[in-house]
DNA sequence: AATGAATGAGCTTTCATTCAT
DNA sequence: CATGAATGAAAGCTCATTCAT
């Protein structure tokens, strides 16, 4: 365990390759690899099929990447920049009860957490974190962390006008993720059957609401 | 889900060849088998270096079992039941204060959930979900099922004694798993440094404990 | 071509191992030989599936054969000398008319030679010729030329009734034999489909057995 | 017969890999293939040695063809198209006598069916006839099937002409072919050693036009 | 910049053969 | 003698990568 035998990920680290970014053919190549890439794994993945997945020859993937794992990172800084970035609305007002605000945010993660791209993005990043350490530091700072500084900074709102009584506010949105991930989102990641209706969101999300609250509401002695 | 996509886990799974399971050269070769697995994952793994790491030839491994994936199977299953079973010890004796029992079931749960070969098989497990879905189901009903149930019963008879107020046991019980995975367990399956000294493991065991007591403690009005 | 690498054939030629021929394992180790080697070819049957088959012991076979290639060549010399030599009945009684005779011949030919036993050995033995030359020589000394013989007696006898005309009896005993394997036999040795009725192969046996006479048919100027 | 069980065989045939047939490399390997399958049996041949002897990878081979089985297919109809249909240019000069032209076309037929190649596809095709079938029809088609073809139309002219009395030109064609390979094609493919020399070839052709003249030459009451 | 044929190492798997029991 | 686990060479096949066009 623990071998260190780092793989390719030492080298495959930093860019992909200095490219623009801005390339049509990068991005096409970008899409098809990602398809592959979350279907089949990293190992599961094979050149051929991205590069037919993308409609480009195999030299083509090796003019734009160095490699597979460049490819594979690149996909996946990509995907943690472009895709889950933009997701970080929570709520700017907070005009809506505390409790409200919580089961929204709550019905939200639950549903991003079971999207089948969020899944295959975890599975693949857990999945591979010893082979591309630094990919999983990168999902982690631009995917859940992002999420969290949000949340953070809406309970921080919330305490400083009394309505909740938080110590750590970090540590207690972490908890509240957590929660979260209870029952729907954990058995899904495991592939197990579970009724994820809106209406079983919907009520798991209240009853996760409401749980938080009851630890952190003031307690008037 | 449930799709029928099954690749080769249908027929893979269930026993791996109708062995004994108390043959000493099936144990070195499941121990050598799990070692690469857990290091490389499955597609990564290969039946050269696994036959290496047993000491065995290569023609043995297929002597003891029907391939890769029933070997990888066989793995799994070993693991499910010999290595997760035998953690439901959890407190049999109701002596111990609530609070504090659940403090050390979170601390068992944090240092178990941390080990290497907790995390590793979480990693595999999830990143090969698809390729082996009854892996999971096995890995889940052994593993994280039991405990589960362990805690559940202990909730439930806690709830009977009238110092806790739980509608769901079962429920409670999982969000109380899920609280313990805050912080660092989740820090670790994703490879990112953290504290997990006994202190620091102590002190957030603590941390949620209390955290669940709020949620749960009868309110005298 | 006629890269002249022997392979297995030298050593194995001979007899197969010091046997008394007249063992009940060896038997049973042949009978399954046969039905593995006729189905798969030389190549094609691996000792595994003959031992299964033989009902014995993979180490059994070695202990009553040197080897593979052992094992082929005693099958077949078995099959020559046990099978094919008692076939050589035809009719040494001389009362029925020549044409008769002639047409009774054929016909057994045609039906022995489409038999699954022939068209295995055939198939085998044609197939495996050049890494098993002795044993193609065997087949034909106690197969074909046996029947050949028993022919070429017969019209040697009467020719010298003077019913025929032969010069070389040898010559147009053989002759008469490939005659019989026009149409039927040589479409079933490329596996086409062919009227094989009983009435089919009565009515060729008498084409070719008319054929034959009017070859030979002494001609009264 | 004609059993289901057609194995590799099914998908296999037809064309190879849409290939333009005109490439260098596939021919090279073809070449190579033909070496080894003729020398070797299709069991017996193993992918890298085709590779080695026609002077390319191993992975180039699965870039041109699909498999063995493939590779196999494609050299067999190469054959039967290529080298075996352009044989057939027996007599359209019906200017000969009879009896030449036949002496002809035996002794055609005998140097032709001794040759190494067409004693080599005959062995694997005959042998291998249950794994590759319609190899088999297509070798039966494009090799045997139109030399009798030809032989058929030459007799239907020469019987038109009346100088021979043949009811069935088509099966009398087949009975020719077949007594051409008395003596000499059948000792060869037997490996048997045989005087195949011109002198001897020629006087068997004779032998065996001879006969079948005697055969259908009219009778004059 | 794009192509795709060529490469050869490496993959999973099979098999004839051996040998301690 | 009979057994069957162990072996390791070799099988068919895949794949990341290169490079001449």
């Amino acid at each position: 365990m623990d071998d260190g035998s780092a793989g390719p990920s030492a080298g495959a680290d930093g860019a992909a390759s200095a490219e623009p970014a801005g390339c049509a053919k990068r991005e096409q190549i970008l899409k098809g690899a990602g398809t592959v890439f979350l279907a089949n794994g990293y190992e599961g993945a094979s050149m051929s099929r991205i590069a037919q997945m993308a409609g480009v020859s195999k030299g083509t993937l090796y003019n734009h990447f160095d490699g597979k794992a460049s490819l594979f990172s690149a996909f996946f800084e990509e995907q943690a920049r472009c895709r889950l970035a933009p997701i970080e609305a929570l709520s700017r007002n907070d005009e809506q009860s505390v409790r409200l605000t919580l089961i929204r945010f709550a019905e939200m993660a639950v549903h991003m957490l079971i999207s089948p791209m969020a899944l295959g993005l975890y599975r693949i990043i857990v999945g591979e974190v010893e082979k591309f350490p630094n990919l999983a530091d990168t999902f982690w700072r631009y995917g859940f962390d992002r999420k969290l500084s949000n949340l953070t900074e809406y309970l921080t709102r919330i305490v400083a006008r009394g309505e909740l009584d938080i110590a750590d506010p970090r540590l207690s949105a972490e908890q509240f993720m957590l929660m979260c991930q209870a029952r729907i989102v954990q058995r899904r990641r495991f592939g197990l059957p579970v009724d994820d209706s809106d209406a079983a969101i919907a009520e798991f999300a209240a009853f996760t609401a409401d749980s938080f609250l009851k630890i952190y509401e003031p307690r008037h002695q």
